[in-house]
RNA sequence: UCCCCGAUAGCUCAAUCGGUAGAGCGAGCGGCUGUUAACCGCUAGGUCGUAGGUUCGAAUCCUACUCGGGGAGCCA
C-alpha cells in the first residue's frame, strides 16, 4: 500500500478531496456484492470507508470482505464530503493494510447483559456509549483542575495510607503496612486543612476508598474525590465556591460535549438550567418540607404516574411480543423483541420503586429532628427543585466532629450537602471547620476519639487558627448526573464494587 | 445483615399444563453497487448454574448451595 499523509478522523474536514491514510480499528462492516462499507474508528471519531470492486482493486476488495470486527487496519483513500455518512465525511478507499486480524470479538453490535460487559470492561471501552462517557469524564476532570488552578488554588495531595481510623472505622479498608495496621484513606480533608494554613487556598484530588457493603447503582468502593479547602472562609463563602464550581463544570461539558450528551439521551435543557443562584435550605426547612403536603403530594402523584406507566408498558409488551412472533421483516421482529425486553426491565424497575413509595412516605412524614436525611428524603428535596439544592445546618450529632458549631444555635453545625436536581441526590458534602481548640477537643471527647492520634491536627488550632472550610465532590456521581447514567459503574474506567475487582 | 428477581448455544433471549431443546446475533460458506444494529439462503454450535429429591417422564415442581442483578440500611 502506498504511503500518504496520515491523519485523524476528527481532522478530515481539512483534507477534503485529498488522499490520506487513517489508522484505526474496524467498528463494523457491511459487504455487498461489489461495494463494501467499513466503519473505522481511530480514537478521535468514526469514518465510513467505501470500497468499490473494480479490476484494479479485486485483491483489496477480497481482503475487505474477510475483515472482522475490531481488526486493526490502515486505510488509504480520498476524503470527500458525504451527507449520507455519519461524520459528514467519508473515504473512497483505495488501499488497506491489515495490521492485526481480530477474530471472534466478544462484544457484538447487538445488546449484551451487564455481567458480560463488566467482565469485558477492557473491551467495552471501545463501544460508542462508553467512549462518549470516558471523554466527558476526561473533560470534567480537566475542568475540575482548571477551575481551582485558575482561581489560584494550590494542589496539595493527601496520603492514601492513613493511620488513624477516625469516625466510621467499619467502612475503611485495612492494609498491612510492614506489620502495622493502616487504612486506605476515605478523605484527605484533615491533611488538607494543614496545607490550607500554609497556602490559603488548596485542593487535593485523588482516589478514595469506602468499605461499605452496599450493592446499589450509587456505590463504588473506590472512587475519585476532589476536595478544596479555604482559609478565612465562612460557610457561605464555601458554598459560593461550590456553586460556581458546579456551574463551571456544567457549562464546560455543555460547551464541549453537547453532541455526546444528546447521544447519551441526556436532556440538555436540564443542564442548561444549572445556573446560580442555587436553592439554599436549612435542615429545619428541609424537615418542614418532608412533613408538608408538598412531599406527600409528590409521592402520591409519583405513585399514580408510575402505576399508569406500568399499565401502558403492559400494553406495549403485548404489542411488541405480537410483532416479534408474527410475520414481517426480521429486523422489525428483532426490534420488537428488544423493545419488549426493555419494557419488561422498565416495568420491573417501576414495580420495585412503587413498592418503596409507601415506605418513603412514612419515612418523610415521621422524620424526626436530629436524624440524618436518608436517601429517599434527599430524593424528595431534590425532586422538588430544578436546580441544585444546598441543605445546611444539620444537627451536630449526625455530622463529623470537625464541623463548626453554629454560634447562634449550638445544636447544629455549619455544614452543607449539595443535592443534584431531579432526584439525583448528593454530589457534594462540605462545611466550615471548627477553629476553636476547646470546642474541637470537647467534640472529640464526645465521639471517643483518641486525642493522641490527632495531636498534629490540633496543632492547627494552637498556632494561628482561623475560620476555614471546604467541601468534597464525588467525580463519578457528578459524571453520572451530568450524563444521565443509570448506574455509577459506567462513570469510572475500572469500577470497584463489593465483590468485584476484575479486570 | 435483610428482602425481591434471575441463571438454557460464544452473546441476547424463547420453550403453553411436567412430554423429543428453539430463534436472532456472532462464526463459516454462497448471493447482492449506497449500506446505517444492512439484507437473503445454507452450515456448524447444548452436561438447560451445581448437588439432591418428587415423577413413568424435569429446562419446567421441591430443598440446599454457588454465582449474578436490583433494593433496604449506610454513604460521595
Amino acid at each position: 500500500m502506498e504511503t500518504t499523509t496520515k491523519t485523524k478522523i476528527n481532522q478530515l474536514s481539512e483534507y477534503d478531496g485529498q488522499t490520506v491514510t487513517l489508522s484505526g480499528w474496524v467498528y463494523n462492516t457491511r459487504v455487498s456484492g461489489k461495494i463494501a462499507f467499513v466503519i473505522l474508528r481511530d480514537g478521535t471519531g468514526m469514518c465510513q470507508c467505501v470500497f468499490e470492486k473494480s479490476d484494479e482493486l479485486t485483491e483489496v476488495f477480497d481482503e475487505v470482505k474477510k475483515l472482522s470486527q475490531e481488526s486493526s487496519v490502515e486505510i488509504t483513500g480520498i476524503v470527500n464530503k458525504e451527507e449520507r455518512s455519519v461524520g459528514g465525511y467519508e473515504m473512497k478507499a483505495t488501499g488497506i493494510n491489515v495490521v492485526h486480524g481480530s477474530s471472534d470479538y466478544p462484544i457484538t453490535p447487538k445488546p449484551h447483559g451487564i455481567e458480560f460487559l463488566m467482565k469485558h470492561r477492557h473491551l467495552w471501552f471501545r463501544s460508542k456509549r462508553q467512549w462518549h462517557i470516558m471523554r466527558i469524564r476526561s473533560t470534567v476532570i480537566d475542568q475540575i483542575r482548571r477551575f481551582f488552578n485558575d482561581d489560584s488554588f494550590i494542589l496539595v495531595d493527601s496520603p492514601i495510607f492513613a493511620p488513624a481510623a477516625g469516625e466510621g472505622a467499619q467502612t475503611l479498608f485495612k492494609v498491612d503496612y510492614f506489620g502495622e495496621e493502616v487504612y486506605l484513606a476515605q478523605t484527605g480533608q484533615l491533611y488538607l486543612e494543614a496545607a490550607c494554613m500554609a497556602h490559603g487556598k488548596v485542593y487535593c484530588f485523588g482516589p478514595t476508598f469506602r468499605a461499605e457493603k452496599s450493592k446499589t447503582r450509587r456505590h463504588l468502593t473506590e472512587f475519585w474525590m476532589v476536595e478544596p479547602e479555604i482559609a478565612y472562609a465562612s460557610l457561605s463563602d464555601v458554598m459560593d465556591v461550590a456553586e460556581n464550581f458546579i456551574c463551571s463544570i456544567a457549562e464546560r461539558v455543555l460547551r464541549d460535549h453537547r453532541e455526546e450528551l444528546i447521544e447519551l439521551g441526556r436532556d440538555i435543557a436540564d443542564l442548561e438550567a444549572i445556573k446560580r443562584p442555587f436553592v439554599r435550605l436549612t435542615y429545619d426547612q428541609a424537615v418542614d418540607i418532608l412533613h408538608s403536603d408538598k412531599s406527600k403530594t409528590l409521592l402520591e402523584n409519583d405513585l399514580k404516574e408510575k402505576t399508569a406507566r406500568i399499565e401502558e408498558l403492559a400494553k406495549n409488551i403485548v404489542e411488541f411480543e405480537e410483532i416479534a412472533k408474527g410475520g414481517g421483516k426480521q429486523w422489525k421482529k428483532d426490534k420488537a423483541a428488544a423493545d419488549a425486553i426493555a419494557a419488561r426491565e422498565e416495568r420491573s424497575e417501576l414495580e420495585e420503586q412503587i413498592k418503596n413509595i409507601p415506605h418513603h412516605m412514612e419515612l418523610a412524614a415521621n422524620f424526626e429532628w436530629g436524624s440524618d436525611l436518608g436517601g429517599s428524603d434527599e430524593t424528595i428535596i431534590s425532586r422538588l427543585h430544578d436546580r441544585p439544592v444546598c441543605v445546611t445546618h444539620y444537627p451536630r450529632g449526625v455530622k463529623a466532629f470537625y464541623m463548626r458549631q453554629d454560634r447562634k444555635n449550638e445544636k447544629v453545625v455549619e455544614c452543607f450537602d449539595m443535592l443534584a436536581p431531579q432526584g439525583f441526590g448528593e454530589i457534594i458534602g462540605g462545611s466550615a471547620r471548627e477553629e476553636d481548640y476547646d470546642r474541637l477537643v470537647a467534640r472529640m471527647k464526645q465521639e471517643h476519639l483518641p486525642q493522641e492520634d490527632y495531636e498534629w491536627y490540633l496543632d492547627l488550632r494552637r498556632y494561628g487558627s482561623v475560620p476555614h472550610g471546604g467541601f468534597g465532590l464525588g467525580v463519578e456521581r457528578t459524571l453520572a448526573w451530568l450524563c444521565g447514567l443509570k448506574h455509577i459503574r459506567e462513570a469510572i474506567p475500572y469500577p470497584r464494587m463489593m465483590g468485584k475487582f476484575y479486570p
